[in-house]
DNA sequence: ATATAATAGTTAGTATTCTAATTTTAAGGA
DNA sequence: TCCTTAAAATTAGAATACTAACTATTATAT
């Protein structure tokens, strides 16, 4: 079991986790913040339910969290061209200067995790990793991003 | 962020998740207990201090997940040794069937996961992902297990 | 064009998870 | 021994996450 896929697979991402809110705790970010700064980084102005997609939780879940970053003033979300379903999220000023520290924290502990990896093992390992996504996809059924 | 080593392992991770929860949907499990039947598996007697730790999970987490299995009857906890302050837990026969049920299940998706990897893959797959938890256990000051 | 379907987001209620503080018990030192 | 310290578990309170049910809006179909 210590060794199984599954075990490795949750160790190193909640790991990753724990490391990433150490390293932040002089912020006030909550934990299911960051995922989402770190998405809107690249995805400015995204929609609600695309964004619980790539940050693999529900729509229910982003509501509140998004909620909460809203009132801490890191983004802002409004409707645009009269359509009033559809949620855009924008980064604010101080959103923006979070995210791109959350980013460069990423990078560290990345950079961290893969000492002693050379290019080569970098490059299968992403493979790897993949592939076994795109596995889990083919019976999983979830269609994302 | 796509490629990201930290949004893979977490892709991969979420979505082992929730294969599981899918196919395990016939029991009253909860999300937060076939970890813990997985390491009782292999651990019957553990103390609750190190069921937290192998599951990545807070002692105080651990209470109230221990709690509600102890409620379904999938558990027992005890005092030994006139010791009044570890309590050992230990499956019982209903505990120890599900357990069972969700190794064979972890074992199915963990194949399905692995689709197309031969015997060399899977092995060096392994020893990344080993040493990535050891990379990031230098610095993460965690001790496990 | 109107009725039906589907979609985006929210709300309600519960479980998981965290941190911080507390309680109880065990261990170690003067 | 007695006192101090450490350790195991719990409680309290908040954030995250889920499912199910609901609202409001948009798209589709007859």
């Amino acid at each position: 079991m210590k060794e199984s896929l599954h075990y490795l697979l949750m160790t190193n991402h909640l790991t990753f986790q724990k490391s990433l809110m150490a390293v932040i705790k002089d912020t006030d970010l909550t934990s299911g913040q960051p995922k989402v700064l770190d998405y809107l980084k690249y995805h400015d102005g995204a929609v609600q339910k695309d964004i619980a997609a790539a940050c693999h939780i529900e729509p229910a879940t982003i509501t509140s969290v998004l909620l909460g970053m809203e009132n801490k003033g890191l983004i802002i979300r409004k409707n645009l061209n009269g359509n009033r379903r559809n949620l855009y999220v924008y980064l604010t000023d101080k959103g923006r200067e979070l995210a791109q520290r959350i980013n460069a924290e990423f990078d560290i502990i990345e950079e961290n995790a893969l000492i002693g990896f050379n290019a080569e093992e970098k490059e299968m390992l992403n493979l790897f990793l993949i592939r076994i996504h795109e596995n889990l996809h083919q019976k999983g059924a979830d269609s994302d991003e």
